[in-house]
DNA sequence: TCCTAGGGTACTCCTATCTTT
DNA sequence: TAAAGATAGGAGTACCCTAGG
């Protein structure tokens, strides 16, 4: 492989100057002559600039990092394609790391899906010494070789991201918010639930229920806090005996369910919403074990859409929540940090948006 | 950030002796109580060694790089986790470019790129025809900054993949076979597509088609060639009506179904082995949309399971690929490959299996 | 003379900032 | 002043040295 020095060496130049004109250094010039050899001199010998020297000199790799908790994630895929776009677009690279698999844990797709499930170590892996998620973090983030780093939905817990923060670099939470942080992205989850409760309300709904998320996080009390404030705001009453919460996944969603369908004999909702979409395939799954029928017994809403809610059994109605923007405006935010400016929380702006599919109907009653 | 000198400072001793003891380095000796100062002065300052300078020195970054067409395709999921996981376990970390987000990417991403040499004509515009796809995975892999690739089923044309390899880089192909390129892991598509083709035979069906992958892959070519001769070997007929093939989306496998359809008015297959799983989502809605029953009417397999398939109208029966393991020996080919060991073509020897669901039944007539 | 325990230097490649012609 | 050269890092590691017993 090339190097400055050989170009400047083919160029009869210093390297310096070379570095000048493949830099398009506007501080200094040079005769476009003396430009013109340093290019064809750089062409054919395929030159590339070395990133790590560079990087080592600018103290900038142009480089990002991802932390998420699983890259095989319905609810996830949006954001990661926000972000991997709008870098692109910036001329960023980024650097992913999946945390369920640095963690070992099953990759079972639907482990995660927007609230926090907090693994817990490793435990049992001896492998190698690097192998453990704090090392592997450390590392990632110590090492100088990212210029800022993107934490997604829960993929840490908040004191990993703590001590990120204590490093000093730049740093941005998505769907997530620690105290004390700065830089955070989520979306507007009280409207999105306001907006599943409105629609199973036009529909003629007044006993509608909510499977929320189960982990203490602050994305689970937005939803639910919606949940309870659309409720109040059209004047219906909650019983306590509907609100269920579940890890989000399909097994999750299922457990949940028959929790409350066993807790509320008397008096069963006509509605649930959803807080995940994974949960509410669980859900589809164990009404359709039980017997009931999708939406004739019960309408069921689900928080964030895909593509593949047109194909369950039957098509969710969803409320798509704008997570390819969140991953957006994570980046641009990222992209300020680095450039110095001060960041803060953003709630994208863009409304949730009802998705109605032939999960929900008017109640029989 | 404290680097090696202050640490050495601190202990009182030389930075090369720091270095020694930090990397465990077994060529010398240094005395325990010398080693304690030195690990205690790290620790007091938080030092973490500059991966960037290391690299620079080593030539080794520990870093692999990994393109892939697009992050939210299930059928790739199991690969990436695969990648992901095997990639943490020996201490590496990924950078995960996303083929179809660099590609939808913003003309930004051109001026950016060529700001540095690959610059087109000196007097013409800056450049920014040139900003094509290939320029990034060229900077990626040319940069320095990533001590191997591997390039996931059909991520580049093969005219880049030689360009690639022309480079040196170590490359694994995944899912994708190149001629001249060496270093590549398959699963066992001619067998996969037997799998399939047995299934439906066994059931009882005679008139069996095929939706295939439209793309000019090695890929395509096995899975095509698997199907045909299981036909053969069952003593079938192919009847080339009943013989399609679109790319691996949702609308490809609708649009590829009801050409099938139009083709085949006269004398309809009762079973489809469809080549993809995302495809075979679009053929249950389309096969729905037009009013025919699966399993009743017509069977479907799918290529490449997920647990989303447990949950499609109706289940999907699937042929389980190990894609995982496909995923895990890519990397530890490209381990190899960096320690200089030649490596070859490998075909994953786990067996393709079949997942029984319900979109496969005896066929009616 | 050999070993121990460590020191010193050169080198990786690029860029920022002087200095020179 | 335009145009280029020279120098000094940036942070680490490989390799060669040396003082002392």
């Amino acid at each position: 492989m090339a190097n400055l020095r050989d170009v400047a060496r083919r160029a009869e130049v210093d390297p310096s100057t070379v570095s000048r004109v493949l830099r398009d250094d506007p501080s200094q010039q040079v005769r476009p002559e003396t430009r013109e050899r340093i290019l064809t001199a750089a062409r054919e010998l395929n030159y590339r600039p070395n990133a790590l020297a560079r990087g080592l000199r600018t103290r900038r790799t142009d480089t990002i990092g991802l932390i998420i908790p699983s890259l095989d994630n319905l609810g996830f895929s949006d954001v990661t394609h926000g972000i991997q776009a709008a870098a692109a677009a910036a001329g960023k690279l980024v650097m992913v790391v999946d945390a369920g698999a640095v963690d070992g844990s099953a990759p079972e797709w639907a482990e995660v899906l927007d609230g926090a499930v907090d693994g817990g170590e490793p435990g049992a892996s001896p492998a190698s010494a690097a192998a453990t998620k704090g090392d592997v973090y450390e590392r990632l983030i110590g090492d100088g070789r990212l210029d800022g780093l993107i934490v997604a939905f829960a993929a840490l817990d908040d004191r990993h991201v703590a001590q990120l923060a204590e490093r000093g670099i730049p740093l941005v939470l998505v769907n997530r918010r620690t105290t004390g942080v700065h830089g955070s992205v989520v979306v507007d989850d009280v409207r999105g639930s306001a907006v599943a409760v409105e629609h199973l309300v036009r529909l003629g709904h007044r006993r509608i229920g909510l499977i929320g998320l189960a982990a203490d996080t602050d994305t689970a009390r937005r939803r639910e806090a919606g949940y309870r404030q659309a409720m109040t705001a059209a004047d219906l009453a909650i019983d306590e005996r509907w609100v269920e919460a579940g890890p989000p996944t399909v097994e999750g969603g299922r457990a949940a369910l028959y929790r409350l369908l066993a807790a509320s004999r008397s008096a069963r909702p006509t509605g649930i919403v959803v807080a995940s979409l994974m949960s509410a395939v669980g859900v589809l799954s164990a009404l359709r074990d039980s017997g009931r029928h999708v939406p004739d017994d019960i309408s069921i809403v689900a928080f964030n859409d895909h593509p593949f809610a047109d194909h369950t059994a039957p098509p969710l109605t969803t409320v798509r929540m704008p997570n390819l923007r969140m991953g957006q405006e994570a980046v641009r935010m990222l992209l300020h940090a680095l450039d110095g400016v001060p960041v803060g929380d953003l709630v994208v702006p863009d409304a949730p948006e009802l998705v109605a599919r032939e999960s929900t109907a008017p109640p029989r009653d």
